[in-house]
DNA sequence: TTGAAAGCGCTACCAG
DNA sequence: CTGGTAGCGCTTTCAA
């Protein structure tokens, strides 16, 4: 039915000379007399030759492949991750492959099993909200299969990690808080359970703490989705309790904005009345009035890194040492936070 | 240096039996006897035995893995294309090779090229604003490689194409403004040479014309990147001009809500004295005050009949017709465009 | 019911 | 400088 990809051997055939030979002219191998290669490599072009890529990931035990495990794409995050990825993936003529666990434990297990059957050089992995065994991941390090974690993480597994500075991040987001005027500040957050969430919220905490701050119970509200309905409920809850906030810490954008959507309802002005800062700087938050400020997240860092550490471990010949790269972020202070 | 995957010979050894039965316990052939069969299948398990997958590709001159070029991931649209393309390969076992252009006319010629070494089963695409010529695509034709295109698809190749109705939906957006009695409505769009913007374009157009509406050329503009700052500018240029509108259409959300944006600066108000629609129901026109009215592109729709059809096309073994389907789009309104 | 052997497309070794 | 051959891991015919 479909016309075959023209191999080796049909231009060998024609010529008259050996596969060997044709193998070699095509990746110039200087034993070849000149006439002959450039012979075949005109002839190849002509036929459109392209070697097969199947059988040269056989041969040579390598795939130019390398695995993507995120929990969604429709996320601005991810998606800067991705371009990343790609961009130093596509320079170093390595192909992405990925594959989404839709937020589901069970997919993400599957996928990482799948992946470990030759098909890739190495994975990324990020791992969804619900992830708490590993064990579909302990086979990678068992097997040395390059492994690289980015921003959600687990803890017990030996193997190369690359995140933002969460805490750090938190404390500078309460901070900046705190130096606009803010008295009574709240954290409303995703998932309690959440490597990433409990990081911002303890940052939040310290930084109370260091400014002399009580750190109420009643002023931290987690969610589970991080989006903007959320963001509305969990400040609509905060804004009926017996204090009233007067900043709030988001732990994403879009809570952050559904915030200050609630509070905008309410009667209330952001930021003179209520300051707001979200995390993760999505295109979004420029856009709405007021502008959000918020935490730079820096997904297209993150990816490039990440990629750039994978490669280095699929191209030594040695075990390299287990490391995690912490990445800083900045600030970005917007109108929801602009009260001097 | 790396502990090597288990292979068929591996347990073959173990058990003092053949690899060829060990293939055919394993793919439960009937013709190997219970036990053999069940202490084979026993001991791959205890060995972690994995199927080689490059191996099985090249057996089998098929890869389960199916191609996706687009111009970008940073974008809510493709995002949710993507999205609707995991959902259903996942389900039918097939992994995607993600290859992203960056709207760069080269990158894309070089990966359709590469992508066609056999590594992929099909290959779905979505061309870049600046692609013309279609060369890097009709090897694909000819050699009868699957290949399925959506949304900005190349007119003259001979393949399938998933695209939405533009044109009706351009008809639709317009139609809603003048329904609204909007009377002096603009266009503001993406690059001009775009084949989607276009027909947005015509169907605005032929709105006008069946409602009696004059085409004015001043009140029709046109950018190169369909984003934010566009809009702000676009709607500036067109808010400048003899006649100010009080109604527009713009091709893209982004560049609707930068209309938005510079209306409200101008001292109008969104809809009463000038009404705005976008194009795609982006996440944030919903979310934005006043919220977007505008018209689902259904990306994810896209995204999963396209990849039915490629894997229909892959799994047909005879050749199938090409066929163009269009997909309807719906209107969505909101605030921006309720003045009744 | 099992084994031997060919072959998918390619590279690399060993002879000549 | 060139050809023959083995082998990557697997399936599948053909023989036994």
């Amino acid at each position: 039915m479909k016309r075959e990809q023209v191999t080796i051997k049909d231009i060998a055939i024609e010529l008259g000379v050996s596969i060997s030979t044709v193998s070699r002219a095509l990746s110039n191998n200087p034993l070849v007399k000149p006439e002959t290669r450039e012979a075949i490599q005109k002839l190849a072009k002509e036929m459109n030759y392209h070697p097969n890529f199947t059988a040269l990931s056989l041969r040579q035990r390598k795939t130019r492949t390398i695995g993507l495990l995120i929990p969604q794409v429709v996320h601005e995050f991810f998606a800067q991750v991705i371009r990343g990825i790609e961009d130093v993936a596509y320079k170093q003529g390595y192909n992405v492959l990925i594959s989404t666990s839709n937020e589901s434990y069970d997919r993400e297990a599957r996928n990482a099993e799948e992946l470990l059957n030759g098909r890739i050089d190495g994975l990324l992995a990020c791992i969804t909200k619900e992830t708490s065994s590993i064990d579909h991941f302990e086979e990678y390090v068992s097997r040395e299969v390059p492994l690289v974690f980015f921003d959600c993480v687990p803890d017990d597994i030996l193997s190369d990690k690359i995140v933002i500075d969460d805490m750090d991040a938190g404390f500078k987001a309460t901070e900046h808080l705190i130096k606009q005027g803010c008295t009574r500040i709240a954290f409303i957050g995703g998932p309690k359970a959440l490597n990433t969430n409990q990081e911002r919220l303890l940052g939040f905490e310290n930084a109370l703490k260091a400014y002399g701050l009580p750190v109420d119970k009643k002023m931290i509200l987690h969610g589970t989705s991080g989006k903007y309905e959320e963001g509305l409920e969990l400040s609509r809850a905060l804004f009926s309790g017996d204090i009233i906030p007067n900043g709030v810490f988001a732990a994403t954008d879009m809570l952050g904005i559904g915030a200050i959507k609630n509070v905008k309802e309410a009667g209330l002005q952001v930021p003179t009345d209520v300051a707001v800062i979200g995390f993760s700087n999505w295109e979004i938050g420029a856009i709405y009035e007021p502008g959000l400020s918020t935490i730079d997240q820096r997904g297209y860092e993150l990816g490039k890194i990440a990629t750039n550490r994978l490669l280095d471990r699929i191209h030594s010949d040695h075990q390299l040492p287990v490391t995690t790269k912490v990445i800083k972020t900045t600030l970005i202070q917007r109108g929801s936070t602009s009260r001097l």
